[in-house]
DNA sequence: CGCCAGATCCACT
DNA sequence: GTGGATCTGGCGG
């Protein structure tokens, strides 16, 4: 296993979140590996995607996705919740793609701690705000590359799915975003993995 | 079970 | 001042 290269995150944002299906996301915290499987993730693209950051223009919070493909996009919202993106496509094209839920597979029992409130395996990582918060990543983290071998955050490669086994519907939480943003179907997950969020 | 409100704070208007 | 790419517990059916 290895870390995930430029090339490999600089394409179109939804094949990148196919893409992204299946590959681990690893976490190394004080010398631990912390680690999950992606089962799903959602792409959010230009600033025509009315449901994306974007959509107001580039501004100081949202200028990590104008950057390059395999930086990390880490926002806060909901006044407590951490998010993290993959930024796709190609410099100076704001896109990413939302991580929203892990299979755990490393640091289990760390990453359990790391959840303010107790839960089962199966609710461990099964949301964006709840991997985020498994494995400690916070604003420290916006704008670190996932390329970079001596970092704490990176992505890698994992068994190739075969396409039956993706499944995509409509992204999730976007409000009164409106329509046809709304019910753009950019959210893909594994299809019977009990650790997708929904 | 499903539905709903509260938590909590920062970026942008 | 407003509202958000969410989560959780409480309440009603």
């Amino acid at each position: 296993m290895t870390h995930l290269t430029r090339s490999f995150y600089t394409k179109p944002t939804r094949q990148l979140a196919r893409d992204l299906l299946g590959c681990t996301l690893v976490r190394r915290l004080n010398g631990q590996r912390l680690a999950g499987i992606i089962v799903e993730a959602e792409a959010y693209i230009g600033e025509d995607d009315l449901a994306c950051h974007a959509r107001v223009g580039r501004t100081p919070r949202n200028a990590v996705m104008y950057g390059k493909p395999g930086l990390a996009y880490v926002y806060f919202t909901y006044g407590m919740h951490w998010m993290l993106n993959v930024v796709s496509e190609g410099e100076e094209f704001p896109a990413a793609v939302l991580i929203r839920a892990l299979e755990p597979v490393e640091g289990i029992d760390q990453m359990m701690q790391h959840r303010a409130r107790r839960c089962a395996l199966i609710g461990l990582c099964s949301g964006p705000a709840k991997l985020t918060q498994a494995l400690r990543i916070d604003r420290a983290l916006n704008g670190v590359d996932l390329c970079n071998r001596q970092g704490d955050l990176w992505i890698e490669a994992g068994d190739p799915l075969p396409a039956r086994s993706i499944q995509h519907g409509p992204r999730v939480g976007l409000g009164d975003t409106p329509e046809p943003w709304l019910s753009k179907p950019w959210r893909f997950w594994v299809k019977g993995n009990p650790f997708v969020s929904k």
